[in-house]
DNA sequence: CGGCGCGGTCGTACGGCGTACGGCCGCGTT
DNA sequence: AACGCGGCCGTACGCCGTACGACCGCGCCG
């Protein structure tokens, strides 16, 4: 397997993973493994070093077994990784809505932002399938629930979902390449971008590339670095949410 | 190294393959290989069976030669990735701009959507730092240039920018997992969901997820599948549109 | 004209990955 | 007391990226 993909072809293991379908084992003491121990461990892993430091031998390793101890009790690692997601997913907040819409959706999407921030691994794990877990779906039906009565269809309804967890995600992910660079290079990005900058002149025709060269400078300066991965979020934010009042009060002038 | 992320140490190095700064060999007849070669290569595999069949074996016996001799070219295989990404942006469109600037930015939009529809794995492929290469530079001032005049500030215009592009890219994240997941099982989407509902509904309480059903269901309808990443495609640019124009609105009343 | 250096080529090998397979062991049941 | 089975896991296989050093033929210098 390479990334974190797989077939896994059987639709009744993996699911009875995600929502724990196991009769509890009437051996005495049970076994000294589980999937959430399993889940937890991997979980810690991946928050403290990352998706690639992530292998089935430093699971099994932290939780003191053997490696193929762990496929006892998940069929693989494209499997667990979906677990895992389905579980980090459950620790999101949702508290009773209130406020107008637009508040609760930017609460949402803000909420979504530290869940990445948390675990950044998140962004990495591709999963082709969607991870049809519990927790999962409950967010789901929660977010779904922020925002069904202002005015759309259905089907609107869940575009608009999309757009806002898709920006969310797409900063997080920039966000968290500036981290990556740091920790990888021990350079901070404004420190990165010096480093490279004079040989980036040199191979550069003077008068090559005008707009981007200002608007990239604009844009440095006005963060203290290249990137301003929050400032993205939050114009990005606004803007979606703009464009979503639009059609609402549309929809609204239409009744 | 996993993923496709490396430290890659070098600026200097990096750069000028980018750049492709090599003078031309005295020899005669020149060398076999080139990094043009190599990676014209590199991406057709990725194109035909995903970056997952990208491997350094796979692309030294497509070119007949021993697996190291690509190594004389190209440091390793991130710096290979890395020129492939800027390579395939240089194949865009960049066509004089035209119409007013909502146009001109869909336009930009749509090019990049079938950038990633013909290069699916540019999706996948992580870089962790920006790949400054001659034609990712020349597609960032041609879409800059498009926007520049609309009345925004210069750090806003490239807020702009990166949110469109962030919603393409999601947009296009999402169709690709759709046609990944319909070469790996096998079935069309809808079957899929099929195969797995009857399962789904064993775990389920009825009435839990109430909201998500209905609007799940009501999605799945309009589609024809559960989820239709053309539609929200569309019905996300419109948003950010819309969403960008109130700013640009702002911005002239100011004036 | 002979030797040398060097750039291009690449076979071998190493360490790491996911995981298939089969054996072992101790418990609950019969 | 015997058995079966669930949990555990050592070993091994086939992949991956790539370090290393050998080979080889060409162009240059003496």
């Amino acid at each position: 397997m390479a990334s974190e993909r797989k077939a896994t072809a059987d639709p009744a293991r993996s699911l009875a993973l995600l929502w724990r379908t196991r009769e509890p084992t009437s051996r005495s003491a049970g076994p000294a493994l589980s999937v959430d121990r399993i889940v937890r461990v991997a979980i810690d892993i991946a928050d403290a070093e990352g998706l690639d430091a992530l292998t089935m031998r430093r699971v099994g390793e932290a939780l003191g077994v053997g490696t193929m101890s762990v496929y006892t009790y998940v069929p693989g690692k494209a499997e667990l990784v979906a677990v895992m997601i389905d579980t980090a997913y459950g620790e999101m907040p949702r508290p009773a809505v209130d406020g107008d819409w637009r508040t609760r959706l930017e609460r949402i999407a803000r909420d979504n932002l530290a869940l990445y921030q948390r675990h950044p691994w998140m962004l990495r794990a591709e999963t082709t399938r969607p991870v049809l877990g519990p927790h999962l779906m409950a967010k789901y039906d929660y977010e779904l629930g922020a925002i069904v009565d202002i005015g759309l269809t259905d089907v609107e309804v869940d575009a608009v979902l999309t757009l806002v967890l898709g920006h969310v995600k797409s900063a997080a992910r920039a966000a968290s390449e500036v981290v990556d660079l740091e920790r990888e290079t021990g350079m901070t990005d404004g420190q990165w971008w010096q480093s490279h900058a004079p040989w980036l002149e040199t191979f550069l025709k003077p008068g090559a590339y005008p707009i981007a060269s200002r608007v990239g400078t604009a844009a440095g300066e006005q963060h203290g670095a290249a990137y301003g991965p929050e400032y993205a979020f939050e114009f990005g934010l606004q803007r979606v949410l703009d464009g979503i009042s639009v059609v609402v009060a549309e929809r609204a002038a239409d009744r």
